[in-house]
DNA sequence: TACGCTATTGTTAATCATTCTCAATAACAG
DNA sequence: CTGTTATTGAGAATGATTAACAATAGCGTA
C-alpha cells in the first residue's frame, strides 16, 4: 500500500494545528497504514524496533490518540486489557466477530444493522457519533477441537 | 421487587458448587437485584455501607464475577475506566445508547438486529455467546445546551 | 544557513481499576 | 459442638495508560 498520500494528509493536518511533523509520527503512521491487523501499542513499538526505528511507548500512545482524533485509525477494545488499533484509512466500515477461545477476529459488514442503528438514534433524538458492535463466540475451528 | 426467589436460586447454585451462602453474597445480590441502574462496584460498596452492611471492595468484585458467571447480572463496559453491572434477573434483553456529554444511558430493544446478529454468527460458523452493542452520541438535551 | 521559540520526545514516576496474597474467620456437614 | 475448608478483609501487587519535566528537534524567520 502506498502510504504517501496519507502522510501528506497528516502533514497538512499537523501544520493546521500548529503541531510538528516528526519522524516518530511518520514512522508510526506508516506502520499502521501498511498493516491490516488489529495492533496493540506494544506491537507497533516492537515492529518499529525491529526495523531500527526507536520510538518510545509513550510516544506511540500519544500518536495513536492523534491518529484516532483525525480518523486515520480506529481504537478497538475487545475485552483484553489492552486497546487495539486498526487502519481506518481505506476499506469500508465493519464490525467484529471475536472468538473467545483463540482470539481470532473476523470482520463483518451488515448494512441493515447500520441502518437500524441510525433509526434507533433518531428515535431517541441522539446525534450518533460512533458505535461498538462486537459479537463474541466460539469459532468453527475451536468448536471442532476434540480434547 | 421481591428478591427471595433469586436468593433461593443463588443458594442452590452455591451449594451445588460447594460454595458458601455468606451474608456478604446475600447482601450484594439483594442490592443489585433491587436496582434498575448500571452500578459500579464502588456504588454497591457505598450503598451497602450506608445501610450498615460492611463488605470489602475485593469481596464485591469477587461476588460480581460469580453473579456474572451465573447470569444474575451483566457486566457492562461503556468506555469509562470502571466496569458497570446491571440486574439481568428480569426484563428483556436490551442494548445501550450512551450520551458522551452527560453520560446518560438509554436502553433499547431491537429484535431485527438480534436476528441479524444470529445470521452473521451462522454465516461464519460461530456459536455466539454474547454481544456488545453500544451506540454513542449526543443526547437531545445536550444538543440543546447553548453555551 | 544560523537563531530562537516552543512542540515533542524519552524517561521515569504516578494513576487507578482490578486482582492477588495470606492470615483470621465463618459456613456447614457430620 | 467440632473439624474442615471456603471466604473474607487488608493491604500489596499488577498492568495498561498518563503525567511531569528536562533535553531535543521542527520549523518560521532573518
Ligand atoms: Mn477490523
Ligand atoms: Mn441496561
Ligand atoms: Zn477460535
Ligand atoms: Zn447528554
Amino acid at each position: 500500500m502506498n502510504t504517501e498520500p496519507y502522510l501528506e494528509d497528516f502533514k497538512r493536518i499537523l501544520k493546521k494545528e500548529n503541531l510538528r511533523y516528526t519522524s516518530q509520527r511518520v514512522e508510526i503512521l506508516k506502520e499502521i497504514a501498511s498493516s491490516n491487523h488489529h495492533l496493540e501499542c506494544e506491537d507497533i513499538y516492537f515492529s518499529l524496533r525491529e526495523k531500527g526505528v526507536d520510538a518510545s511507548l509513550a510516544t506511540i500512545y500519544r500518536t495513536m490518540d492523534l491518529l484516532v482524533k483525525h480518523q486515520f485509525v480506529r481504537k478497538l477494545n475487545i475485552g483484553e486489557g489492552r486497546a487495539r488499533y486498526e487502519n481506518k484509512i481505506d476499506g469500508e466500515h465493519h464490525d467484529h466477530l471475536i472468538c473467545t477461545e483463540c482470539g481470532n477476529i473476523i470482520e463483518f459488514v451488515e448494512n441493515d444493522i447500520e441502518v437500524l442503528q441510525e433509526e434507533i438514534g433518531k428515535k431517541y433524538g441522539f446525534k450518533l457519533t460512533k458505535h461498538i458492535h462486537q459479537l463474541y463466540g466460539i469459532c468453527e475451528d475451536c468448536q471442532n477441537e476434540t480434547d
